[in-house]
DNA sequence: CCGGCGAGTAGACAGTGTCTACTCCCAGCC
DNA sequence: GGCTGGGAGTAGACACTGTCTACTCGCCGG
């Protein structure tokens, strides 16, 4: 009852994230969405004129879902200086919220699906980026990364890898790929696989 | 005129290959496909029971495909005896497979469209799979990156990582969010720093 | 000659996203 | 107070999709 009747617009992105959630993807048609929100199914036009304008409202939801769990789990689980400790944890947020809420993961990366033309969406996860690449250079200062590796790649670039990185093991991994690639039922190894390479083994 | 009467199977997935190089993956329909190969649209069930098993059938000739260009590239390009050189034209020809062939790249991971059921296809690129961790084990044994790094991880997990890594680039390239948060307009650095992270940086 | 069967056709059905005509109801104004 | 205009949602049409089923050819073996 928190908000249920503050408008159509904000009940019909609820009852996607609720479905998507629960449903997966595949039931985020918009006449789907329509029906379980409790209007006709040409209602929605007034407040999305398209059906991938809603499904982008829906899955800004999850991208801000994402960078709330991330900062946060952050912000809580990691001592301020020692960053590699941070990292873990966001890698490891960013594994499980892709494992558990799969469908709304699914979305966000369905760049087919969420017009692409208004990068307002991307840029929801800027800032999360920002932190990111921070802590990734705080990190490779402390483990010595950068003079062991001749001219050290820039944080920005190796932030961009480490996640491209993060991203391919959940999607592969959610596919089922890596399993049969690896012969492993776990994906930690792989994780601290990767965040060793990027950032150097762990130094405490 | 080499195959196009040797049966309505395979014409279909001859046209689908085209159709999603030249328009796409929106424009797979099964109809559309019908059409094209000059067939009604009841046709294809004949020999596909369900629109997934035909783009399936697509899919697996893009597997085979990226397989057959980066084994040739691989052997052609690189000196038996320097792996890493021949692992740079690896992540540099699943890089490009991604970029030019675009559309078909993206039905291959569109898990939900493929029969997840049958993992025929995903074991298409398994020998792929298999020369990759062997040059990954004989890179970074050239390299030191073993020795370096306390128990390294087993070339069959770092495989998995470079393969994820590379994927997460190819995806979110594509879809610019990389560009965004890099600032850069070129994969050339960040294909350099995975390849350095995931190997150690170049001996030769 | 004829029965059967592989191969493809054609239509129906439910579902989808989009568009448009319509209704209803309530706020504002003379 | 009565009227009006427009926001908000309804309902139906349209073209399209994937699937299913009834059917029609044409050919081949007996």
């Amino acid at each position: 009852m928190s908000e249920q009747d503050t408008g159509l617009r904000a009940r019909l992105v609820d009852v996607g994230v609720e479905l998507v959630a629960k449903e997966g993807m595949q039931a985020l048609s918009l006449r789907e969405i329509a029906r379980r929100a409790g209007v006709s199914h040409g209602a929605p036009r007034r407040y999305f004129p398209t059906h991938l304008s809603l499904l982008s409202a829906i899955a800004r939801r999850g991208f801000e879902d994402l960078a709330g769990r991330a900062t946060e789990a952050v912000a809580a689980h990691g001592p301020k200086e020692d960053p590699r400790a941070q990292l873990d944890v966001f890698g490891r947020v960013y594994l499980d919220f892709a494992r558990t809420d799969r469908g709304m993961y699914e979305l966000m990366f369905r760049h087919d699906l969420l017009e692409s033309g208004e990068l307002g969406l991307r840029e929801t996860s800027l800032p999360l980026y920002r932190a990111l690449v921070d802590l990734v250079g705080r990190a490779r200062a402390e483990s010595g990364a950068i003079s062991r590796n001749g001219t050290g790649a820039e944080p920005v670039v190796v932030a961009g890898a480490l996640w491209a990185n993060l991203h391919g093991i959940a999607q592969l991994w959610g596919w089922g790929s890596l399993q049969l690639a690896t012969g492993g039922d776990d994906v930690g190894p792989l994780l601290r696989a990767t965040l060793d390479a990027h950032l150097g083994p762990r130094t405490r």
